[in-house]
Parts: C-alpha cells; sequence; structure tokens
DNA sequence: CTGAAAGCGCTAACAC
DNA sequence: GTGTTAGCGCTTTCAG
C-alpha cells in the first residue's frame, strides 16, 4: 500500500502538496502538478479512504436499514439508493434487521456517527427513540417512503403518499363498477400500510358511503407476504363469496391473491379483479399481469440520498418532510369490469 | 461525539487503559474496569471506527460486488453474505456495477484495501486483471459461486458444481421419459452458465448419446432473464414442435418459459415440462410452481465470508478453490411425464 | 496492572 | 506556490 508520503518523496514534494494536487485545493504548480501526477500514477497510489476519513470527520458512506432484504421491494430501492449515493461518491452499507430490533439497535449504535455519517431507514423493525439516540450523537437520519406526508414523524423523511395511492387503487375498481370488495392490508390496522386502506375509505366515501358499512367485515390484516395474501383471498372469499374485486394493499400479498383465484377456479379478471399498490418489478411478471398503483421509488431513493447528504452537509433546525411524486395507476391484465350477475 | 481520551479522563485513567478494558486486551484490575464501564455508559461512548481501522489497518467491512441487486438472486445471497459478515463484526458495502465494468473497475480502485479489505466478487462485470490488481493493491478477493470447480482460476473462489447442477435437472427429464428436449442458456455459449450445459449434455450422452445430435440446433443462448426464456421458448418451439420438455440453466429465464407455454396454449407440465436451475425465492411462487435444482447458496455465501476474512487474516499462497455443498433436486409441478403419442 | 508515547495516512491551517 | 505543523481517535509497544 503505498502512502500520501511516498507520492511526495517520489515527487519530491511534501505530503500536502499531493494532497492539494489529488483534491484540487490550494494553488499548485503546472509543474509540479505533473510531477505528482506522474508519481501517482507510478505507483499505482490510491488514496486511504479510512484515514481521509478520519481526518475529515466523516466518512464517505451511507448505511442502509431495511428489514430484510430478501423482501423484494427493498432491492428496488436499494439498487437507487446505491446508484445516487454512488453519483456523490460515497458507499452504501447494506444493514439488515432480519426483522429484529435488537439487530437494527445494534447497527445503529455501532454504525451511525463513525462509519457512516448518513442513515437511510426503511421499514426496518427500529424503535423511534433509537434513531433520536443516533441522530443525537451526530447522524443524519432520514425515514424513506414515509407511508403518510401529512403526520411527519418529527423525523425528517421522504414521504410518499400511499393514501393517494390506496385511493387510485379503489377509484379503479369502482370506475369498472365493482361494489362488492374486499380489502387485504398487509400490516396490522395500525400499522405502516394503514394509510393505503384510509384511501380505499375515501375512495367508498366519495362514490357510495353506503358501501363502507360492511367494509369491516370484508377487511383482513396479513403479513406481508404471499401467504397471507393467500390465506386472507380464501377466508374472504368463504366469508363473502359475492365479493367481485380485492383491493391489496401491497403487491406481494397480492400474488397470493391471485393464486388464491386460481385454486378457488375463479378467472382473474372475469370473475375477480384484483388490484395491487407499489408496482414492484414482478407485479408485470405476474400472470395475470397484475394492475396496480405505481408509487415513485427511484425518486424517493434518489430524494432521500440527496436529503441525508444535506443534513450531513448543513444541519437543519426543522426535520424536512419532502414528497416524493405522486403515484399512478398501471393498468395490466388483473382488472376488469365488474361480472354481470349471472 | 464522545472519544476514548474523554472516557478516559472521566475515569481517572489513561486512553491505553480504557482501550484495554473494551478490547479485553492486557491486564486489567476489576476496580479500573468497573470504573471505566460505568464511564462509558455514562457518558455512552461508542467508538470510533474509523479511528480503530485506522489505527488497526483494516476496516472491518466487507464489499460485495454484484451486477445488479435487482437481479432477483442477488439479494438472496446478499442477505446470507450480510448476515455471516455481521456474525463476524463486519458491515457490508453492497456495490452495483450496473453492468458496466468501468464502474466495477473504479469500484475496487476506490474500495479495497482501504475501506475494506475483503471483496466478495459475484458475476459482476469485472475484468479479471482488475481483481488481479485489487488484491496485488492488499486486498482479498473471493470469487462467490464459481461455477466450475474444475477449473480454479486462479483466484481463491467458492465453487459450486453447476454442471452438476445441469446434470441433475437432465437427469429428471430423462427419468420422466423425455427424449426430444431443448434448451434454454442464460449465457453465450462460453458464459457463465455453460458449465451447467455441460452437465446436460453428460446426462445425455450417459442415457444415450444419440439425443445429443440434435441438441445443438434445440439449444437457444439468451439473456439471463425472462423476456430471454420466453422469446428463446417460442422460437424453439417453432422450430421443433416436438420438444416435450426444455432445459433451462437458469430460474429466471424459466419463468419467460413458463409464460410462453401459456401463451402457446401448452399446459405445463402435461403438454411440456420445463425445469430451471437455482431455486431461486420465487421458483415456488410460479404457476406451476417451478421444478428446479436447488443450488447452496446460503452455504456459498457463509464460506465466502469465511474464506475472504481468513484471507485478510492469515493471507495464503495457493489461491484455494472450496467446494460448497452439493445442489440438489427440487421437483414441483412444472415437469411431469413425457406425454404419450397422439 | 497502568501510563506514556509513537504512529496509522490523511487534511487543513498557517507560515515561508 | 510549497512546506511545516498539528491533529483526527484509536491501538499498541514498552516502561514503570
Amino acid at each position: 500500500m503505498t502512502t500520501l508520503t511516498e507520492v511526495a518523496h517520489h515527487a519530491g514534494v511534501t505530503p500536502a502538496t499531493v494532497s492539494n494536487v489529488l483534491r484540487n485545493r490550494g494553488k499548485v504548480g503546472a509543474a509540479t502538478r505533473e510531477r505528482v501526477l506522474a508519481a501517482v500514477a507510478e505507483l499505482g497510489y490510491r488514496p486511504n479512504l479510512t484515514a481521509r476519513a478520519l481526518a475529515e470527520g466523516r466518512a464517505p458512506t451511507l448505511a442502509l436499514m431495511v428489514s430484510s432484504i430478501a423482501n423484494p421491494f427493498y432491492p428496488e430501492f436499494a439498487l437507487e439508493a446505491e446508484r445516487a449515493a454512488r453519483r456523490h461518491g460515497h458507499f452504501l452499507l447494506v444493514c439488515n434487521t432480519d426483522n429484529d430490533s435488537n439487530v437494527g439497535s445494534a447497527y445503529l449504535d455501532r454504525i451511525a456517527g463513525t462509519l457512516s455519517q448518513g442513515v437511510l431507514v426503511m421499514n426496518a423493525d427500529l424503535h423511534f427513540d433509537d434513531l433520536l439516540k443516533t441522530q443525537r450523537r451526530g447522524a443524519s437520519v432520514v425515514l424513506c417512503m414515509w407511508e403518510k406526508p401529512d403526520q411527519p414523524p418529527g423525523l425528517p423523511c421522504i414521504a410518499v403518499d400511499f393514501r393517494q395511492a390506496g385511493r387510485l387503487a379503489a377509484q379503479h375498481l369502482l370506475d369498472l363498477g365493482h361494489r362488492r370488495i374486499g380489502a387485504i392490508v398487509g400490516s396490522e390496522p395500525d400499522g405502516v400500510q394503514a394509510a393505503r386502506y384510509v384511501g380505499l375509505v375515501d375512495a367508498l366515501r366519495d362514490t357510495d358511503p353506503s358501501l363502507i358499512a360492511t367494509l369491516g367485515t370484508e377487511t383482513a390484516y396479513v403479513e406481508d407476504n404471499v401467504e397471507g395474501g393467500y390465506a386472507a383471498t380464501l377466508a374472504l372469499l368463504d366469508a363473502s363469496p359475492d365479493l367481485t374485486a380485492i383491493f391489496v394493499s401491497n403487491d406481494f400479498p397480492a400474488l397470493g391473491v391471485l393464486h388464491a383465484a386460481a385454486d378457488r377456479g375463479l378467472r382473474v379478471p372475469e370473475d375477480l379483479s384484483v388490484i395491487g399498490i407499489t408496482d414492484i418489478h414482478w407485479a408485470r411478471l405476474a400472470r395475470p399481469a397484475l394492475t396496480t398503483v405505481a408509487v415513485p421509488t427511484a425518486q424517493a431513493a434518489q430524494m432521500a440520498v440527496d436529503l441525508v447528504l444535506e443534513l450531513i452537509h448543513a444541519p437543519m433546525e426543522e426535520p424536512p418532510t419532502r414528497i416524493a411524486g405522486e403515484p399512478w395507476l398501471v393498468v395490466r391484465q388483473s382488472t376488469g369490469p365488474v361480472p354481470r350477475k349471472g
């Protein structure tokens, strides 16, 4: 590992000058610059980022906390976050909490403030207290794809209007004539995906308030995965066989709905319409391709990286909430007009 | 940010002693240890990992280079790698090369040897030269899930016997009576997935060498994605309508095969059997659930992390090649007996 | 058992 | 323009 000092010797200058050349700081004569650059090339010198980080008091890394990178949505976000970080000369540390808040705390404890100045937080199982503590220790924390733009959590966040996403999804179903709509929510009633459900209620109320009456009994709160959607669909269909559409708060469980429908011998969308939210990659790969409400993931990732870097650079008094672009409907094959009464 | 020195003052000792307490090095009296620990707790001290890394000459991070974390296979590997790294007190830097070898080179240039001592390399678009150069600069490089255990690349690697995986997949088809087998390979003929195809040829030869004659014309080399598999299937079926099974070198394109079959009105497995290789998560979620040959991804990830850490600790003369466990057949719904003529 | 001191490789004032 | 001088916060001999 050749060091700055070695390069300096080789070029017959001092370390400071080499540093200046490499970072385009201060004034350096053209001739010396040449010599330094030549020495750098000849020795194959690469700056030691750890030493630089220590001297500068900040490391060029961002930490991304997710509950499990195996959940298909996270990689899509991580990909964009990594690109954005890379554009800014930063590296991305991926921290899986493995759905365990202790792991999350431990990560925050170890990384924040030293190895990484900025922390991007997805729905990882983290206690708010830990995040605030992390902040106090000097790290910049940004919540990513916060689901409630209207309820800033007191922490900087990039919000996405998932309530609006829910509204759009429901409206699409209503526009197709559906009135017997079941709902599957991939979280607890007060959990992260609750706002999406509120959007459904909004749309129902706008169209025909009486539709809300039975909704409660035709709503299932499940784990945010394929199995959750599958089981809930079977139960919903058993209880209310006349449902013509299912609103699913997330694409992943929506895949389970598709499977359940197939196993029940129901054709989608002829017998049953299904709509999800998020538009993860495989939504277009499902059979039938899933109609869904897309959400600005890439944009949110970029905004999150931008914000955390701004925060590192210049802390702000009020924790800012920024809203990523609006969700939009993506019509594919899993939704169709309400079946005619047979 | 409270520092070691502050803790030392607070406890009435010197930094060296605090360091000894925290790392259980040297001898420290029980009483002083108590006082130090108390000071640490009271001040909420956390060691600065950057400073430690600089002093120790190595950072607690591992870099994972992948072409795109969005490819569904990588997250599965990354998840396990992150867990293994975490167990060893290391962090995982995820480096997307975005299918661009320049990005890969740049990453290696910046990270290796300074921010991260160890580099795990998946099929990222990297030049071998860059890896060797990286190694020479003092980083430990490990190739992950190297596809040809019998051809060590001169770089440390964790190999998986994909040729055997190909053989198992083919044998399963042969056992079901299939003789008209098409093949779809997710790489160039000499590309990364070639060994899997060799496994197919092995099995064919063992069963009936004459089967190999037409194989060449019934093999498609495609991009390793759904679209690749889809298009290839259509072409293959057009050229050879009597195919009763398709061997696909990877699960991702196999999904495309399933779609193409459906669009052609072929039932899987009644009319056409399809088998993939890898057993990525969605293989079980496909409709019909994909029969495939599973590969020891989790084990490979762990072994890779172990190896790279060993290498960091004690460089070895001969680049070791270690073989992760054997692939195994996972029978699901996409394969069945050869259809009866007529 | 504990303290003093040097140094990891780089940056950043400030002198010359 | 370029060199000098201090550190950044921690680890690690080596004394005491």
